[in-house]
DNA sequence: GGTCTTTGATTGAATGACCAAACAATTTGG
DNA sequence: CCAAATTGTTTGGTCATTCAATCAAAGACC
């Protein structure tokens, strides 16, 4: 049993710091909400940090399970015969449906931002967590720019850095104030980049 | 001296917590700073969050005011005259020099939006923060769509959720590496809106 | 098969430090 | 002389982490 002890206590972890914060929930309420002494959280995990990091990885397994559903998968390439703009498409459209469902995590990822700003080992978690999912829209963004027949001025990276942050973006404002209408707001997103990525060759250029 | 104090306090305060962060500065740091006893910052601000809701508005004030020397407000309404194109153009240049002299209030602001998520009092004022400055990007976004050949299907309150949302998606980036290119990312963005704004009515129309 | 030993899991209390806020006392200035 | 400003300590509580002690199970030895 020591194995499903660890995982409750994640699991645990996840709950007690989706609904309090990290600052906010103490190791007691995460042993507590998992059943457990307070000393056995330290057991498993030396500090607070790597629990929150833990808890953030259970947090975003369903969600990466959905997208290899759907046919992709965050680290792997993109698959040759595709539409490039298909999965741009439908990333969009599963960003709606992850903020609707998933709403919990996106909270926690953002209390995860805010303790980073200060905190060294968080610190570096964000920094791989935001560079695997813009690499991702950058992999996307790069097999759509392919079939433009007008090509962008900025590079692949800085595009997918632009719509990335466009998203969490839009995240931030759905999660400070859940009367947000985050879906009219990607909506308007994936209306102007597609504008953009099928755009005739013939557009004025625009310089920056 | 009354007055004169209570900015020191705050201007200290802007400075503990920018470099330390709000839960790793305590009130003892900011009055210490501040060359104050602790009490004395209890006396003019009830709680640590009134300060810290204080040294946000004190970091932000020679930015709007740089605004303002730019001929725009933040809460007044847009000169009738002039091109709102232009100030599209104006707001990411000026988002790009924000980002280089500012760098400070950005870190403090996501610092605000993390304790925000779980602490009401701070959760108003992020609210307030956000629908301010979201509202004065509507605005420009709706004179530019005035003037479009091809009006857009999103509504403008859309479209500039969206863009806000992707300037702080792209402030978060920088802010969390610093490595991160935000000027080529805004530059990005920048080229994307504008050629969406301006693009010939023929163009084919997509559906969300 | 029955004791002895080891190992890892688990407990709950103790440690040591910190901090926001309250407060009583002192100073300053008009 | 009074009120506002300022001091520095006290209070009351919290929290991450440590640690010695308990417990259960799995071998090892006879």
């Amino acid at each position: 049993m020591p194995d499903q002890t660890k995982d409750r206590i994640v699991d645990a972890a996840y709950r007690t710091l989706v609904k309090r914060g990290y600052h906010e929930t103490g190791m007691k309420d995460i042993a507590a909400a998992a059943g457990v002494a307070p000393g056995l959280a330290h057991y498993y995990f030396e500090t607070k940090e790597d629990l929150l990091v833990a808890a953030i990885e259970h947090g975003c397994e369903p969600l990466i399970r959905a997208w290899e559903a759907a046919g992709v998968s965050l680290s792997g390439p993109m698959p040759e015969d595709a539409d490039p703009m298909m999965f741009a498409r439908m990333g969009f459209e599963l960003a709606k449906e992850e903020l609707k469902t998933y709403g919990g995590l996106f909270l926690l990822t953002f209390d995860m931002f805010g303790v980073g700003l200060h905190n060294p080992k968080i610190a570096t978690a964000v920094r791989t967590f935001i560079e695997e999912r813009r690499a991702f829209v950058a992999r996307i963004t790069k097999a759509v720019i392919a079939g433009m027949a007008a090509p962008p001025l900025a590079s692949a990276d800085a595009i997918a850095a632009a719509i990335w942050g466009s998203l969490h973006g839009i995240y931030l404002q759905k999660v400070m104030n859940p009367e947000f209408d985050a879906e009219a707001a990607i909506d308007a997103l994936s209306e102007m980049t597609i504008a953009f990525a099928t755009r005739p060759r013939n557009t004025s250029r625009e310089e920056g």
